[in-house]
DNA sequence: CACTGCTGGTTCGAATTCGAAGCAGTAGAC
DNA sequence: GTCTACTGCTTCGAATTCGAACCAGCAGTG
């Protein structure tokens, strides 16, 4: 055929294919490992972890949204759901009414500070076993532009509300 | 607290979370194609793609499972539907009576010929368009160990039923 | 053969997920 | 000011997902 379309030769082919592979598997164990340790699941997680890491310990639903990838009624559930557990609060943003700035607590804060250690083990031992520290530098920097690359390009994700119909 | 746990410098912290929101942002513009474009889930993908790929055209429903890291409840369910469709067809393994054999139609290789276009110009455009080809075979190079790492160590994955309790 | 333990699949119920629709609040044109 | 378009979030319904429980069928022991 004549290859009009940009295919993807076997190199290609495989380092994808392992990519989805290996995030999957990795995805799996984690997820189970947090769920053992303190009731969390992978999204949850997520956003605990983006809100501790933040210097005020709180962001925008959306900005959260965005950032893990979630849908935005996806985020409306968990955030529920955190605040139901005690873990965050939401308030009403000074700034625009709209918005709803979510805060992880003291209480968040410690649960995430519990699951950790195990979080890291199991990544440890899965992803970064078989790799050296230039191997997870090379990857690392390999895996940066990709990722700014994504997101700079049509933020397709964010459902940007179709005009009518 | 005294650091009896491993713990993830900045640079492995950073490829971690590169990789898993790189994944992310590439599942989400691969599933909005794959809608799009005939009708498919991801997962529903991937198994046509392994059943495809087979030189039987066909896979047993735990190998299914287990390669794309999906429950095998949730498997049954896919396999359902992909049925219901006529993209598959399922059948009683000759060899093992409680084994179910799971085979892509003729329909099905017809879709996935349909649909692997655009899949390939998302992939393309999003995860190689910043990477050489020389950057490719090194990610290539750097996954590939890792993936027979994980699929060697413990598959709790597959999940091992219980012993008892 | 009977007995025990394991593997392959399905069914079931409960929880999660998403997109579409809806409700405010904001911003820009005029 | 008013109008119009857009953003931020939630609610709703429908579809998907998982794990636990279950029913065979296989394998090893005796």
């Amino acid at each position: 055929m004549p290859d009009s379309s940009p295919s993807l030769d076997p190199v290609q082919l495989g380092a994808y294919f392992d990519l989805v592979e290996v995030t999957s598997l990795l995805r799996h164990a984690v997820e189970q490992q947090l769920r053992e340790a303190g009731e969390l699941s992978y999204v949850q997680f997520q956003l605990l972890a983006r809100l501790g890491d933040s210097p005020t310990g709180s962001h925008r639903m959306t900005d959260l949204a965005d950032g893990v990838v979630y849908s935005r009624s996806g985020l409306t559930y968990q955030a529920g759901l955190l605040e139901k557990a005690g873990l965050v609060v939401r308030s009403p943003s000074p700034d625009d009414e709209r918005s709803v700035t979510v805060t992880i607590t003291d209480a968040g804060r410690a649960l995430l500070a519990k699951v950790l250690p195990g979080h890291i083990e199991v990544v440890s031992g899965l992803l970064f076993e078989p790799l050296s520290r230039t191997d997870v530098e090379t990857l690392a920097g390999l895996l940066a532009p990709v990722r700014d690359h994504m997101r700079s390009t049509p933020p397709r994700s964010a459902a940007p509300r179709r005009r009518k119909g």
